[in-house]
DNA sequence: ACCTGAACACCGTTCAAGT
DNA sequence: ACCTGAACACCGTTCAAGT
């Protein structure tokens, strides 16, 4: 008696290949063992087929993860209602924080956002969402679009920090180096350091957030 | 006859290893090569070894990353003067600027920054001069502390997005697949988008660069 | 203590050959 | 057109053994 090969997964029927089969198992995989394990050869294994198979619907690794980010942006309802005239800051910073957190739980793809750009359908729905937000707040057409740019910015590269920190606080036992150094150095020698060494670790991270987007938006709006 | 096993660098004198020569291989390989190309396997055959031999002096890929980050700082000349009490905001965008100019020059190791938060001397005496500039500008402490975080943040992120992305221009023959989005979206679906249509894309980065960094020291400087 | 050979357990991508 | 086996050219890290 011989026994067929089983699929791993679903113990048997093979489902056809194909572009989302292969993006939805490496979101998959990402939540399971992190981005790091998603690799061409994982992915394959994982749909009962080699890795050269994956070429006929993704272009490569980097063309995966763009794919990837795109579905992590499924986690923001879209589309946003449009904030009331006088409350266009606080929606505002809302949204930009959300962005963050979505971001903050897969930080690995959020690194690979900082050089990636997306330019999918949702991403452009968040970016013209943000201008109509500004030009309710008044901000000139500019300002609105350069200060747009610089917030996303914000938002993808908090989530890439924070997040690997907190993995890497997870694995590693000993505290953030940058924090121990601020503590040790010389107040002589570093007066900068002295004057603000209370401050400089204080807060909450969404405290900081959110006072981080609030004041970038105070700086863009009167920038006009 | 036999012939001695000969340095491919040297042609013979075979230098003793130390961090600082792993190091110095490592930039050199970077500056040549990129940033890709900096593995152990390469450094080691560099040096004439095998990779094992590294992990006497670094102890492993991420260390050396670090240490690369504060060699590259060294492009920042410090100390640096403390600006006059009238002239806090031009120095402080400037030596903004300088950092991410340098940053930009290796854009793949400013990424790693993103996660990496640099605790060298070098890094630590930069966030010095920042706080107390701000404190001249009479910035308060916990706005100053929180400030320079976020105008630290952002000069990484500028740097290794902008970089990475010119890399990738070089590299791929199409335009940036944001611009094309941007200019393919549907005015009517779109309305922000249409709006801000020509500033999205305008102006130098440079020019974008300073005005980013002017107008969050603005709204630093007024959320007191 | 420093250094090494060899191995372990992986990668992404290409390509000729099959269906 | 889609899929595959096999190969090519690599990785980081560990470890027992040497000096």
């Amino acid at each position: 008696v011989r026994t067929e090969p089983v699929s791993r997964r679903t113990g048997g029927a093979k489902a056809p290949l194909s572009r989302q089969a292969v993006v939805d198992v490496a979101m998959r995989v990402m939540r399971e063992d992190g981005l790091a394990k998603v690799t061409m050869r994982r992915i394959a294994a994982e749909l009962d087929t080699g890795p050269a198979s994956l070429y006929v619907y993704v272009s490569g690794v980097a063309e995966l993860h763009g794919a990837m980010v795109d579905e992590l942006l499924a986690g923001l309802p879209l589309p946003l209602p449009l904030p009331a005239r006088e409350s266009w800051r606080a929606a505002t910073v809302d949204v930009l924080v959300r962005l963050t957190t979505i971001l903050y739980a897969e930080p690995s793809l959020a690194l690979s956002v900082v050089s990636l750009r997306p330019s999918g359908p949702r991403y452009l729905a968040l970016i013209d969402w943000l201008l109509q937000s500004l030009r309710r707040g008044e901000v000139p057409v500019r300002e609105a679009a350069w200060g747009v740019d610089v917030l996303l910015q914000l938002a993808v590269a908090t989530a890439a920090e924070q997040g690997l920190r907190d993995q890497a606080g997870d694995a590693a036992g000993d505290e953030a180096p940058l924090a121990e150094a601020i503590a040790a150095a010389d107040p002589g020698a570093r007066p900068g350091l002295a004057w603000a060494r209370d401050e400089l670790l204080s807060g909450e991270g969404l405290q900081r957030l959110r006072w981080a987007f609030g004041t970038l938006l105070d700086g863009i709006a009167s920038a006009a």
